[in-house]
DNA sequence: TTTTTAAAGATGTATATACAACTCAATCAT
DNA sequence: ATGATTGAGTTGTATATACATCTTTAAAAA
C-alpha cells in the first residue's frame, strides 16, 4: 500500500477492462470476435489462465460468449433481447375497479414498449411479502404496488426499503406509507368523503351512519372527511353511529352492522360508504329490512364502480379516475426512469357522480 | 476409450455430482453449510482448483453460494420466490377488444396465484421474435400467444419450434398456425362470416362488398365464410367487390377502397368488414360521400368491440366472447400445466349481435 | 472482565504446465 | 474435383503451488 498508484485492481479486471475497452473502441457488433486468450495472455505478460478468469466473469455477466476451437465472441446486450420490465402490484386484478386501473397502466407501458408483470396480493401480507421478494430478485426496472393494509404496521417494511436500497424506482397506488415518502398516484379520499357527505347534508340529511374499512388509508382518510363535514355541519359525532371492518371481515360484518342499525328504532337516514362494493351489501340490507333506496334510505359509495350502475337502483358514488389514475401512475414512473424526476406525484381530486340512491329529506 | 465405465465424466463434473448429492442425501436447507473446497479435494485427491471449478458452474446456476473465510452454502431453490410465470403476448394490450380478453385471462390466472407478463407486439414480426425469446430466456411456465400475421409465412416459426422442444405448453389465441397442430382457444370465423353475410342476404341484399385483412387467418377465414354465404345464395363471386389489405396499409386503404367504391355507378347496398375498427372507418367513408348508414348502405362488423356502440350508429356485429375467450384460454393452459391435457382446445360459436347499422332492402 | 492478538480455516487471486477437444483451412492423396 | 489428413489455433479440463483476504475461534494480554 505504498501509493495510491499501486493499489490496482486484480489482474483479472484489469483483463476484464481489457475487453470492455476493447469492445467499445473497435465498435464491435453482436457476434464478433474477440483477441484469443493467450494472444492477450502474452500481451500482459499475465497467465492465460487469469485471461481465462477474466472471461469467466465476462461470460457470466453475459458480455461475452465462448465457442471452443473458434473463439470468444462479444455479445451485443442491444441483441439479448432485452426485457424492460415495469412489475404491478394491486390487492386484486379481475374485480372491480382494478380492470380499468390495469388497462390504463398498460396503454402506457406498452407504448414505451416496456413488458407488463401482473399480481395480486388478495389484501394478503404474505404475498405482498412474496411478491415483492420476487421484485427484489428479478430486477425490475419499476414497480407500481397499491399497498396491502396501508393503515396497520406492516410487517413488509424492509422489503419496501430493500427495494430502495436497491434504487428501483416506484409509484404507489391508490395509497402510500407516509414513512416511505414515495412516489404517488392517488384519489384525494378525505375531499371525495367530505363531498360526498356534504352533498347528503345538503340534501338534508342529519343522521348519517357510516360504514369505514379501517385497515387501509382510503379508509382512514374517507372516515376523517366523513367526520370533517358532520362536524362543520355541527353534528355531534358521538351521536352518529359509524362501523369499521377489517379485510377479514368484509364478507359478514358490513351487511350485519347496518341489519342491526335498521332494528333500533332511530335510524339513520343515510349511510355512507366506504365504497361501492359495501354500498350494495348496504342496499341489500336495508331491502331485506324491507326498506326502501332512496326513499328511505340514502345511500352513497365511493369509487364510481361498475357497481354503481349494474344494480337496479343507480348508486350515487364518489369518482375514481381508474384508466386515468393508472395512466398517471405508469407515467409518473417514467418520468422517474427515463428523465429521473424525483418523487413525482397525481393526486386526483374527485367530484361526487350523483345517481338515483340519495333522496332530498323533508323534514318530518 | 477402452470400456463404458472409462467414458468417466470429466472431474469437475464428478464433484458437481457430489455435491449436489450430499445437498439431497442430508436434507439440506436453505444457508446449510456445504463441505470446503479443500476437505473435497483430498477426499477425492483431485486438485482444488478443480472442486472450484465445479463449484463455479454450481454457482453460476445459483445452487450454491460463496462467501469468502466462511464457506460455501446451500441455496434452496424454494427458497428463491418461485415465480411460476404465466406469459401473454397479444398484438395489442390496451385497445380494442384485447383489454377485456387479458381481463379474463387475468381471473384465471391470478385465482391460480401465477405471475402474469404481458407483451404486444403490434402486429410485428421483429416485436413477437424479441418476445419469443424472452419467453424461451425466462423460462415461463405458460404461454398464451396470439400470432402475429398468422396467414403469412412466420419468420419466427424455429423459435415457436423451440418452444415446443423446451415442453413449454401455450396455448395460441384468436388465430393458430396449423403447422404447429397446438392447443387454441378461437372464434369460428368461418361461421360468424357466414352468419353475418347470410343476415344481409336475408335482408334482400345482393350487391355486398366485402373489406378482409388478408395477413392473419381470422381475415382469411372470415372471407371463406362470406364467400361460401354468398355462394349459397347463387351470387356470382365474380360480381362481388372484395378488397383486401394488410396490417401496414390499415390507416389509409380501407377508406380509400370504399371511397373509390362509393364514387362508381353501381354502389354496393351493403358491406361486410373485416372487424369494428374497419366498420368504422368504413362508415365514415360512406358519411363523407353524403349517404347513409343504413339507409343507404348497410354494414356489418365483427368483434362486437366497444367500438359497436361508442359510436352514434349501432354496429351490428359478430360477437366475440372477449372476456370469455381469455378465460378459456387460461383455462386450457392450466388443464395442459396441471393435469396434463394433450392440446385442448375451445373454438367458440359466435352469434351475430344485431344492432342498427343494417337494413331490410326494399326491391328497387 | 474486556480487549487484543494470533492461529486456523475458508474462499479469492495468480502462475506454470500439460494435455484434451474442437474448428477451420491448407495440404495431400485419390 | 473430391475426400482424407494434417496442423495451427482456440477453448476446455486438470494439477501443483503460492499467497491474499476474510471470518471465526481461541488464546493471550490488558
Amino acid at each position: 500500500m505504498e501509493s495510491c498508484d499501486n493499489m490496482k485492481k486484480a489482474k483479472y479486471k484489469q483483463i476484464m477492462d481489457f475487453y470492455k475497452k476493447y469492445i467499445s473502441q473497435n465498435e464491435l457488433k453482436d457476434g464478433d470476435l474477440l483477441p484469443s486468450e493467450s494472444s492477450v495472455a502474452d500481451r500482459f505478460n499475465f497467465s492465460r489462465d487469469t485471461v481465462r478468469r477474466a472471461l469467466d466473469h465476462l461470460e457470466k455477466k453475459g458480455v461475452v460468449c465462448r465457442q471452443r476451437g473458434k473463439g470468444t465472441f462479444y455479445k451485443n446486450p442491444e441483441m439479448v433481447v432485452k426485457d424492460r420490465k415495469i412489475a404491478v402490484i394491486t390487492t386484486y386484478l379481475s374485480n372491480y375497479i382494478f380492470p380499468k386501473i390495469i388497462s390504463g397502466i398498460e396503454e402506457v407501458v406498452s407504448s414505451k414498449h416496456y413488458t407488463l408483470t401482473l399480481a395480486n396480493t388478495d389484501n394478503d401480507s404474505d404475498r405482498e411479502r412474496k411478491n415483492l421478494k420476487k421484485i427484489i430478485d428479478n430486477n425490475v426496472d419499476g414497480l407500481i404496488i397499491e399497498p396491502t393494509k396501508s393503515a396497520i404496521n406492516n410487517k413488509n417494511f424492509d422489503l419496501y426499503q430493500e427495494i430502495e436500497n436497491q434504487e428501483i424506482p416506484f409509484v404507489m397506488l391508490n395509497a402510500y406509507y407516509r414513512e416511505l415518502n414515495p412516489s404517488y398516484a392517488i384519489v384525494n379520499d378525505y375531499k371525495g368523503a367530505y363531498r360526498a357527505t356534504q352533498y347528503l347534508l345538503q340534501l338534508g340529511h342529519t343522521d348519517i351512519a357510516g360504514i369505514f374499512k379501517e385497515d387501509d388509508f382510503q379508509g382512514v382518510l374517507r372516515r376523517k372527511g366523513f367526520e370533517k363535514a358532520l362536524k362543520d355541519y355541527d353534528i355531534n359525532l358521538d351521536n352518529v353511529d359509524i362501523g369499521t371492518y377489517i379485510t377479514s371481515q368484509i364478507e359478514s360484518y358490513p351487511y350485519h352492522y347496518i341489519d342491526k342499525l335498521l332494528s333500533k328504532d332511530k335510524k339513520p337516514t343515510a349511510v355512507f360508504c366506504y365504497n361501492d362494493r359495501i354500498a350494495v351489501t348496504v342496499i341489500n340490507a336495508i331491502m331485506d329490512n324491507h326498506l326502501k333506496v332512496p326513499d328511505d334510505i340514502s345511500v352513497v359509495g365511493f369509487d364510481d364502480s361498475i357497481l354503481a350502475t349494474s344494480t337496479s337502483i343507480k348508486l350515487t358514488s364518489v369518482r375514481h379516475p381508474k384508466e386515468d389514475l393508472g395512466r398517471h401512475a405508469a407515467r409518473l414512473l417514467f418520468n422517474m426512469l427515463e428523465i429521473g424526476v424525483e418523487k413525482p406525484r397525481f393526486l386526483y381530486d374527485p367530484e361526487l357522480v350523483v345517481r338515483d340512491s340519495c333522496k332530498e329529506l323533508r323534514r318530518r
